[in-house]
RNA sequence: GGUGGAGUGGCCGAGAGGCGAGGCAGCGGCCUGCAAAGCCGCGUACACGGGUUCAAAUCCCGUCUCCACCUCCA
């Protein structure tokens, strides 16, 4: 079976063929750390770990490399606002996005570069632009280098942008361009902004621009040529665009495929912070399990757009606490088998990262393990749980993952509670044979009112953790 | 003005010419002391108007509505 991949750039579906047989290289644009991240954005972060996971699965070797650019326009302003030198500030979000990581299971990238580390590499890509006239000094005196738009004419085949059709005013400040199409590769200096925010060229101090910045890690950690593009698809345009335009120019392949995920949106339109509407991946993940957000991010397609809302978080914990209820069921009968995969699921996953049609047989094989074990049948019970492992290990969510124990206490917590709650249940079970039911469903609403969900099963009273059913 | 995407049953969310993905919620049943969980059954949906076809949610034409990008944005 190959990996099927869509291609923003080409709009159509293709084979994944690497660059490099067995060996998987990914790009993906990572956070202006600059606020703390929403759901939107860990979504794409959700939705390249799936990636990554299913690409190790099958059998490459996979290095993915997410930049964080940790100096640009906001930050300076934000930082200047909070009264903070902008590289605390900058640092400070950098680890809320790591927070973020840990707490929805996306294991970190390979490697993850700072714009800031990488001036010498973005300053020798801009030479070459310069040497080969894709690139000139603005006549101004600033201190700008810019793309000349017009000197490549292959600039917007990407997004599929037609340069004289672009919206006229869309520059309000054209400053020394000679387009108001072309793009900085590198801003001057300006004197009301921090010293400590600019680095010495030949054309005299300034910052990187933010398009600039990828071609240069990209290429730095990744080579001339690599796999796979990512992003958000509002980077389409410019961004992307513009990183293609430069790194091309510059005489180097770039990547092959661009891949782009589609938003969250809350009310129908995209979550972001200017909107005010963005859900912080910190606040939900309280009022909500961690693994269930994840669920929500990665069972539809990538490419779909999705509808934050309570309600759907709710319908997620539901689901996920059906399917982890298997689990357990399955497991206490038959142990651990080792985890398998259903072809069905491997199809799904090939084509284009399907994730819904992939969910769909993980319900399928919850259903029928949950039918073998009501006949009794281990065996296939057996079976069907080393799928459902399987499968929710290529989706981050089997909760036997490290990246989901929150710590040794908690087990031994754990195994607290579950000696409190023998003793409770013996007594129900005593009141249940004396056929005193008045006392045994004392006893079992007041565990439900703490949470405490009790089922009897032909194997004893088994208790679990209520999520979040209505009036818990 | 240009570019891209979307409108699917109570809700979420797939699919993309033929035989109703899946989930959540609801109803009925089996099971249970009663529950819970689980299982079984129940839905005749694809924005609107035309057209093509033996057959259209899926293709074509037109219309409406929504979203995104063209400015920092996952």
């Amino acid at each position: 079976m190959t990996f099927r991949l869509y291609d923003t750039a080409t709009r159509g579906v293709r084979d994944l063929v690497p660059v490099r047989p067995g060996k998987v290289s990914v790009y993906h644009c990572g956070l202006t750390v600059q606020s703390a991240p929403h759901l939107g954005h860990i979504r794409k972060e959700v939705v390249f770990d799936v990636l990554r996971r299913w690409l190790t699965r099958s059998g490459y070797e996979v290095m993915v490399v997410a930049n964080v650019t940790d100096i640009d326009d906001k930050i300076l302003t934000k930082s200047a606002e909070a009264g903070v030198p902008w590289f605390v500030h900058a640092y400070r979000f950098e680890r809320e996005l790591h927070d973020a990581y840990a707490a929805l299971g996306c294991e970190p990238p390979s490697y993850e570069p700072r714009a800031t580390g990488h001036i010498p590499e973005m300053l020798e890509l801009i030479e070459v632009l310069l040497e080969r006239e894709h690139a000139y000094l603005a006549p101004d005196g600033s201190g700008d280098v810019y793309f000349d738009v017009g000197s490549w004419p292959a600039y917007g085949s990407m997004s599929g942008q037609r340069v004289d059709e672009m919206e006229p005013a869309a520059d309000a400040d054209p400053r020394g361009k000679r387009d108001p199409r072309d793009f900085a590769l590198w801003k001057g200096h300006k004197p009301e902004e921090p010293a400590t925010a600019s680095w010495p060229t030949p054309w005299g101090r300034g910052r990187p621009g933010w398009h600039l910045e990828c071609s240069a890690m990209a290429g730095k950690y990744l080579g001339d040529e690599f796999d796979i593009h990512g992003g958000g698809i509002d980077l389409r345009f410019p961004h992307h665009e513009n990183e293609l335009a430069q790194s091309t120019a510059a005489g180097k392949p770039f990547a092959r495929y661009w891949m782009h995920n589609a938003w969250v949106t809350a009310a129908g339109e995209k979550m972001s912070k200017s909107l005010g509407n963005g859900a912080l991946v910190s606040e939900v993940t309280k009022r909500f399990p961690p693994r269930a957000v994840r669920f929500y991010l990665a069972a539809p397609h990538y490419r779909s757009a999705i509808e934050f809302s309570d309600d759907s978080l709710t319908e997620a914990t539901a689901a996920l606490d059906r399917i982890d209820s298997f689990v357990r069921r399955a497991a206490d009968a038959v142990g651990e088998p080792s985890p398998t995969l259903p072809d069905a699921f491997a199809e799904a996953m090939d084509d284009d990262l399907g994730t819904p049609a992939a969910v769909a047989v993980l319900y399928a094989a919850v259903r029928d393990g949950n039918v073998a074990l009501d006949a009794g049948d281990l065996v296939q019970a057996a079976a069907q749980l080393g799928a459902v492992r399987g499968m929710l290990d290529v989706l981050g969510l089997d909760d036997r993952d490290p990246i989901w124990q929150s710590g040794a206490d908690d087990a031994r917590l754990d195994a607290v509670v579950d000696g409190l709650v023998s003793e409770l249940l013996k007594q129900r079970a005593d009141a249940r044979r004396r056929k005193d039911y008045a006392a045994a469903d004392a006893i079992r609403s007041s565990l439900s009112q703490l949470g405490l969900e009790i089922a009897d099963t032909p194997q004893g009273p088994k208790w679990s953790l209520r999520h979040n059913r209505a009036e818990a």
